[in-house]
DNA sequence: AAAAAAG
């Protein structure tokens, strides 16, 4: 096991980490920090949730210097605000026994706290592209002598969408830098394109080839969802035990606000991120699902990439994503750091061809793992078992950690305050909903331990969860 | 087509 002090990582960064009880590197810091150091442009791929951002950040932390002088040195480019909040936690951490200061800088926000930590000198930017651009053409933002640039989720970056600003920005900032692209996805032409900003990039993939392109440590469930009732099928789920946290996907943003509002009337503890919200709303929303004070998150692909909360425990796609790369970073909100967990996918009729698509990408194996529900609260109740193998499992080739999710009850009532908006509201409707328990449940929480050897995953054999925690490095 | 990203 490699220490990052074993990686040349500076002490008092290693302190910084090891005071987190973050001591060994994962794979790709392993193997993207020895050559981040020196000034290598990378192209880093890595699987959701396996440590990319310490993999750029560390190096991009070092380079500046213990003392560097004020002005902007670094400049970190992400796709979403939170995903600009949660990076700055990140680089704030890295240096927070060092003299480098990192600022912030995104849309939605009031201009002057983060001009005036401009002002102060602060020599990281993490950012999206609208503000930093705005800021920097009003001159309020100095990008010339940025010679650490990085691209997390860099095939989004480089995507049509964002491609334009993306290019203005490299021309603010210095010809001669250090650039490093970042992503668990990276289609081969993403990285054709990505040449044109780095000189000589090396593309490293922390990845064994014959792997498999999902997470192992993640199971996959895919349900028609023809002629069922998502919302109850999805708060039935929300019942099962062994759930911690989960993040349920919707395509649109008006799907997203009416499921909120449906799941928060049955009584459960959710919250919403999409674009329609305020910005001071969506961060109370993620920093409540970050603190545990809600555990259902419903969003947009706003949250789709990057965005890492502990314990997220299922995934839900209430639509199903449009390609497989979003299918791939969405799943991977969950089973991070060596965690397990589940992604469940309702494909809806006139989806079919799309999760035709995503299953023949992503291998998944069996051509059409389908089926269909009738709507009997029963079978309701098991969908939530993995091992039941109730509607096919989808399983990456490889994949011989099927994780598992114990407890297949499905009567666990939210023990919520239920607060009753409105006078319709059902604030007993989750406890009430009391599906017939298929079975004992002994779960506690944490997915860990018994590994599974598979491809379809036995039935039968219920397992308690307990071992330890899987080697998040391993 | 939707979502994201400036206001």
């Amino acid at each position: 096991m490699t220490t990052f002090a074993d990686l040349g990582v500076d002490q008092d960064i290693v302190e910084a980490l090891s005071q987190r009880g973050i001591i060994d590197a994962f794979p790709i810091q392993e193997q993207t920090i020895p050559l981040g150091l020196p000034g290598q442009d990378i192209i880093g791929q890595a699987k959701t949730g396996t440590g990319k951002t310490f993999g750029f950040g560390i190096p991009v932390v070092q380079r500046l210097g213990a003392n560097p002088e004020p002005g902007v040195k670094a400049l970190i480019v992400v796709p979403t605000r939170e995903l600009a909040v949660q990076v700055y936690e990140d680089m704030d951490m890295l240096t927070e026994n060092r003299a480098t200061s990192v600022v912030a800088i995104y849309g939605g926000k009031a201009y002057e706290g983060q001009i005036e930590q401009l002002k102060a000198g602060a020599q990281i930017v993490v950012g999206t592209p609208g503000r930093l651009i705005d800021l920097a053409g009003q001159r309020l933002l100095d990008l010339s002598n940025a010679t650490e640039v990085v691209l997390d989720e860099a095939d989004k970056m480089l995507d049509l969408g964002f491609l334009p600003d993306i290019e203005k920005i490299f021309q603010k900032v210095p010809a001669v830098r250090h650039t490093q692209l970042f992503s668990a996805t990276m289609p081969g032409q993403i990285v054709t394109l990505a040449r044109r900003f780095m000189s000589n990039p090396i593309h490293i993939r922390a990845t064994d080839p014959d792997e498999g392109l999902t997470q192992a440590n993640i199971k996959h469930l895919v349900y028609r969802a023809h002629s069922l009732d998502k919302d109850e099928v999805i708060a039935r789920i929300l019942q099962a035990e062994g759930r911690e946290k989960t993040v349920i996907f919707t395509r649109t943003k008006r799907a997203a606000q009416k499921l909120v509002d449906e799941l928060q009337d049955r009584g459960f503890a959710a919250v919403a991120v999409h674009g329609d919200m305020s910005q001071e709303s969506r961060e109370r929303s993620m920093a409540a699902f970050k603190a545990g004070k809600k555990d259902v998150l419903i969003a947009t692909d706003v949250a789709a990439r990057g965005i890492d909360v502990d314990d997220v425990t299922h995934v839900i796609n209430h639509t199903i994503p449009d390609d497989e790369k979003t299918y791939l970073h969405r799943a991977g909100r969950t089973g991070r750091a060596g965690r397990t967990g589940i992604a469940i996918t309702f494909v809806d009729w006139e989806d079919l061809h799309k999760w035709a698509l995503i299953n023949r990408a992503l291998e998944f194996g069996q051509p059409e793992p389908i089926e269909t529900y009738s709507s009997s609260p029963h079978l309701y109740a098991d969908l939530q078992i993995p091992e039941g193998t109730k509607g096919r499992i989808a399983t990456a080739p490889r994949a011989d950690s099927a994780p598992k999710v114990d407890g297949a009850g499905g009567d666990r009532p939210r023990r919520r305050r239920s607060r009753s908006r409105g006078s319709a509201s059902r604030p007993d409707a989750a406890a009430g909903a009391a599906a017939p328990r298929p079975a004992e449940g002994g779960g506690t929480h944490d997915g860990g331990g018994s590994e599974h050897r598979d491809g379809t995953s036995t039935p039968r054999r219920r397992r308690r969860r307990r071992g330890p925690r899987p080697d998040a490095a391993a």
